[in-house]
DNA sequence: GGAGAATATCTTAGAAATGAGATATACAAC
DNA sequence: GTTGTATATCTCATTTCTAAGATATTCTCC
């Protein structure tokens, strides 16, 4: 026979775009959802972001106050959990809405070393000025799916976010 | 008739857990799934961060890497776009890769404004090595869905994603 | 009731990312 | 060609956030 030409292991990695097809089908249906579920909430954060920004806050700072708005006043570490920043960063940002007025911090009478975060009067007041619109906002963004699709995504993703949640705490 | 006890408006505000039941019922669905979008992303992105943190690698760094593996040569604009990062962010994540000597700078010779990213045979080996445990990783997180059900939710993510980009195109 | 482990928040240093503007180049219309 | 506008990247000041450790308090178990 004669001499075969070989592709060179050179040219694979030169087309790496080949990649993604030789993982399983499994993998490659994960990795895509993957960047789809980054991409929708990358977009609805923005959309979010942008319509909170028009009142000087953060979504992060939002967040504090929605919680607060809803629930009523929260222990510190509650807040924390509730909006998945670090310890130091629900500190960061409470010390900013009480320099703000909207929050204050309240002393716990059964353990002197943790605190309440409430909102003032001048805090309940904005979030009934603007949670309106920014719940419009965050509903029209959603737009592109019936209600009942959206009850479909809820679903799905809440048990997604359980299973990845829970495999996060086992490596702990 | 004898006198109406009428609930008074300092109620309603010291009892805002009642707030959510006060919005219609599209409202009610969208914010629900905006939440559970935002845990679900969360959960995985930790999952993912955690993973490659073990080689020294932020989230962001990762993205780059892996579109560079995947496409090849990307210019710094499209890097940009895909990874959602600003114009800043991109040039300091390059840096620094650029520093761990994983990717280079290589000028374009059609327009002497822009610049391709790409992988050095370092970057290339880096990836072709941590790569497939990271998608383990990813599909991990994933598997509280069949791949059925995976399929469906990127589906309607895809959707959901594409309207709210849209949107946010339509404000600029 | 005392010692040690656990917990809640705060402090600090610095990492990560943004946004506005600077610079250089390309493109379009005249 | 020249002028004006758009584009691609970079610079720099600032904002946002984390991680590690400090401090104060509580809980557990003897």
């Amino acid at each position: 026979m004669g001499p075969v030409t070989k592709t060179p292991e050179s040219d694979r990695v030169l087309h790496p775009e080949a990649h993604p097809l030789m993982v399983d089908d499994a993998t490659r249906t994960a990795l895509r959802l993957w960047v789809i579920l980054s991409r929708a909430h990358a977009a609805v954060a923005a959309r979010g972001a942008a319509d909170i920004a028009r009142h000087g806050l953060t979504l992060a700072e939002f967040g504090i106050l929605e919680a607060l708005y809803h629930v009523g006043p929260m222990l510190l570490g509650e807040v924390q959990r509730r909006i998945l920043v670090s310890s130091g960063g629900i500190t960061f940002l409470m010390d900013r809405l009480v320099a703000k007025e909207l929050v204050e911090r309240r002393c716990c009478n059964t353990d002197r070393r943790a605190r309440y975060a409430a909102l003032t009067p001048k805090g309940q007041a904005l979030m009934a000025e603007i949670f309106p619109g920014h719940a419009a906002a965050i509903t029209e963004a959603m737009q592109g799916l019936t209600e009942e699709e959206q009850r479909i995504a809820a679903e799905l993703l809440r048990t997604m976010g359980r299973t990845a949640a829970g495999l996060a705490e086992d490596s702990r």
